[in-house]
DNA sequence: GTTAGCATGTAAGGAGTTACATGATTTT
DNA sequence: AAAATCATGTAACTCCTTACATGCTAAC
């Protein structure tokens, strides 16, 4: 099952499916991928490299070696870790709305099944819809007690909010109206979404 | 020095010196004010009620324990803790910048000086402006290479950013044109009486 | 009378950061 | 020649969540 911590695991593949990478060079790609959070520290990504290459989802590179190049790993997918990838993005479930679940399901998109696209893409913005409502309610009941800067941090809050729920609508949207761009890397299923 | 972990001790402070709380209560309303974020659990709550009132920080309220009311320990805040939530709020570091940080002190705005809501809130300017040109930088760098999902996740987020500073400008603004509030808000106290 | 929500706690474990440790290479 | 940045790793620690444990009270 994908707990909150497989994160990393499926950052790493994804990034290294674009490329083989050394582990300094996933750690920049990697916070500039959820670079508005906290930084990864290679006190996390270093062993998560190691419980990988254990695990046999990645391999080091073997070949030239760049001469004069001074010494760094680089790691590539191997075809366990491509059958990893593909369960971990196929993995529909409520740790995939999460806000960087989320961030790394979406950058990847580009690697899965539009079906898989819109489950997330729905989820995460249901999701968003039921908070909202929540806060809301709440809002309603409290909202003359309040702090006026507590009231403030409140809208500002339900706006950002509201403004992610537009963006999801926009996306899905979009994805009904082309189904085109599958993924790259497979053939194209034709569209058999029934149409209303 | 301001931990990251002084979060809730903050939090909690902030919500007490508005009213005498229990747990459950403080944790409904902490989940409000953090809301968009990770829900707080009572594995952490309650032993951060506990170790400050240890610290003296807060204390159990006495009294007459409304008849009829199941057991319930409400809490208030002592000089001690008062004092404790004015250093904490006046220590303008690097970690009052931080996404829930910042979130917390903003919304106890109301109970501090003028000199300190502008230093945080210039503070968090700075340093989501500094970010955003490290990313846009990168950006220019590397946008043709990568995926159309990617770059769009990085857009929406560059937008989301750049949306934050202007509402925090707007702010900085209105602090400065009118310094009037000093401390406006005397909040009223919820119900904790008994129910007939 | 039984479900849902109120209310308080503890123990074990997870995920990640900080600080430490080391050294090569590039830039100034 | 020094400083910055590249590059890899480990150990200790921190904060928090999950899961467990318990029992009351309101509403249906």
């Amino acid at each position: 099952m994908a707990r909150r911590g497989d994160t990393i695991e499926l950052a790493v593949l994804g990034l290294l499916h674009e490329s083989p990478m050394h582990g300094y060079e996933l750690r920049k790609r990697l916070n500039l991928m959820l670079g508005w959070g906290r930084l990864l520290s290679y006190g996390s990504l270093y062993p998560a490299l190691k419980r990988m290459l254990r695990a046999q989802w990645i391999q080091e590179q073997v070949g030239p070696a760049a001469v004069g190049r001074r010494q760094r790993i680089v790691y590539q997918v191997t075809e366990l870790g491509t059958a990893e990838f593909t369960r971990l993005m196929s993995e529909v479930g409520p740790t995939a709305w999460e806000d960087d679940n989320f961030d790394i399901r979406f950058a990847f998109f580009g690697r899965t099944d539009m079906e898989i696209r819109l489950r997330v893409l729905e989820g995460r913005r249901t999701r968003l819809q039921e908070r909202l409502e929540r806060v809301q309610s709440q809002l309603a009941r409290t909202q003359r007690e309040v702090d006026r800067y507590a009231a403030e941090l409140q809208r500002h809050g339900v706006e950002s909010v509201e403004r992610e729920v537009r963006w999801l609508s926009d996306l899905i949207n979009a994805e009904r109206n082309h189904p085109d761009s599958g993924r790259p890397t497979k053939a194209i299923a034709p569209d058999v979404t029934p149409k209303p």
